[in-house]
DNA sequence: CTGAAAGCGCTTACAG
DNA sequence: CTGAAAGCGCTTACAG
């Protein structure tokens, strides 16, 4: 590998003006800087940046670590992030924990995922990045999984309720009021509802949306219409097995994820149902199954992407001690977009 | 931030007995090194990886080019290379190419993707990478992209004809042959093929795995059952009416992927066949949606995690100048396996 | 405008 | 067994 050292030999110069003429170049004349550019050129040179980075204290390097990077919703949000950093000459160290093949379902032991997790952090802090992003693989608590840090640190697909953390997500809530107003909008009063599971907190959020849509259209909410799932399809199946046998059974169903949505499917297909001609449906999460269904399900789209490049966003602001960032944004909720496909249908 | 000189006064000995407590405990006495890591623990120094880097010129680093990470394939591929490069303490500077948003369909204008990945491998290069992994979006040949490197570079999910590349794929030709055969076992004489796009390498090698499985089982080989695909589920769509409605129509189709099998469960719906009753289905590439189709898709599982972690092997093995490797496994072809679900049953 | 020199935080012959 | 010193490849006051 060719070095500053080299080129200011060849260039007749310190190390100092080749320098200068890479990163300061008023301070030197046109003429030297212009010889010492031909060289660099010539010989390829390119910095060292472990050795820049060592004398400046920058790294311009932010640390992801992924919870799972198989998991669908991951890539997008990477994706994002990835973008924004490349728009300000940022670069990513990746650690992906792997936790579900790690430790399989104990994922809820922080004290064990934090154990794993504290190691990747030493990692990522003895490799001077600057920042750091954890992704989740799907949104929950993770308080407590990562200690004091010496750097920023924003939490994306997941949040803590530590004082004055950082994390991006998108609005349950919001999501769920819209999904049911438009189910509403479309005539669907005796609406059925297929949570996830009872103790999450996007299950509670969405049952929340969808109460104040009820509410703001006077229709009461009829609680009997709500089964709890399991945010499997298997789950998805029963709940709608349980909801089409209703005497009264609701004329449209949201299930609480795509893939619970494709147990409806399974559902109304054993009964002859028909979908949406007897049964509208929605699912939530746009996932790539959710157009491969047939018919292909009407859903809410997660803002992944967005939430990659806005954590990204939020993390070089505090790195950069940007003060308005660090009190506004603390917990940024992101909306999701409606995506209407064809499992849902008007009543009459 | 506390360094080796803080630990060192604490200790009340020089830099150089921290360092060697650190990294070489046989010179140095019990007590001291005990002195020292009991210090170190205090302070919870952990090393500068980059002044360490700077010094002992090894990195520890690996670069990932992924053409688009948001691709279905590509996660898995990540998660591989990750898992074996954690077990040998390397990490990853990932850089995303985000190719089709930047330049959508001209990604075969090898020059103009050429300049835009060079600029990344100048990069990892200059952040000291000890090698490159580049991962392709599919298998395809991308010579010339990436020119001569200081560095060993493997690419996953696609090859390159220069001599002495190093790649890592899975065996096309002996997937379709073993799709093949097990179609051919169940009776299925009359099989329709959907292809992808005909000048792709991949369509040609499958289209000779199924010849030679034919052959083996000593069954003419049908030409007028092959169609053209794109790929896509329209493709499949318009391929399966077309072979559905043949005077002798097959009794079975191999889709060349898993979407435009879902276009052939379109055409076999509208047609009122049903799959595997009258037809029997299998896909290619064992994606999300193949599972999520009614009836769920037999078809193929890439490899993808396994692609991963082998190129990681072959990285490292040439990183350490391993010479077997060097000769021996230029290009890797792994093994699919058949998933046997819904779509296929057996001729009477 | 240019160069000599110090120093970023480490490791490692070398001397004692 | 331990420490003083050199040096990895840079950048940046400082002096001239």
């Amino acid at each position: 590998m060719v070095t500053i050292k080299d080129v200011a030999r060849l260039a007749n110069v310190s190390t100092a003006t080749v320098s200068y003429a890479l990163n300061n170049p008023s301070k030197i004349s046109k003429e030297t800087r212009e010889r010492v550019l031909k060289v660099v050129k010539e010989t390829n040179y390119e910095v060292n940046r472990i050795a820049k980075s060592l004398k400046i204290k920058e790294t311009n390097t932010i640390g992801i670590i992924t919870e799972d990077i198989t998991v669908f919703s991951t890539p997008e949000i990477i994706d994002g992030i990835d973008a924004y950093a490349e728009e300000n000459d940022y670069h990513i160290i990746l650690e992906n924990v792997r936790l579900y093949k790690k430790i399989g379902n104990n994922y809820q032991d922080t004290s064990k995922v934090a154990g794993i997790i504290s190691e990747l952090v030493g990692i990522l802090l003895s490799r001077q990045v600057e920042g750091i992003i954890y992704v989740g693989a799907h949104c929950r608590d993770v308080s407590g999984i990562i200690g004091r840090l010496p750097i920023p640190i924003v939490y994306v697909y997941c949040y803590t309720n530590e004082e004055s953390s950082f994390s991006v997500n998108y609005d349950d809530e919001l999501a769920a009021y819209e999904l049911t107003n438009y189910l509403l909008n479309m005539g669907h009063k005796e609406l059925g509802m297929i949570t996830g599971l009872t103790d999450s907190m996007q299950s509670q959020m969405r049952l929340e949306g969808c109460k104040r849509a009820f509410s703001e259209h006077k229709v009461a909410f009829n609680s009997k219409y709500i089964r709890a799932g399991n945010w499997e399809r298997e789950g998805g199946y029963q709940a709608a097995k349980e909801l089409l046998s209703l005497s009264q059974a609701p004329t449209a169903i949201f299930a609480f994820n795509d893939l619970m949505a494709g147990g409806v499917i399974d559902a109304a297909n054993e009964m002859g149902l028909n979908i949406p001609g007897d049964i509208s449906l929605t699912g939530f999460d746009n996932r790539e199954c959710s157009y491969s269904y047939t018919p292909q399900l009407t859903t809410m789209s997660l803002p992944l992407s967005e939430m990659g490049r806005r954590s990204a966003e939020l993390l070089l602001g505090l790195i950069k001690k940007e003060e308005e960032i660090k009190d506004k944004n603390q917990n940024l909720k992101l909306k999701c977009d409606l995506v209407e496909r064809e499992s849902t249908l008007s009543l009459a």
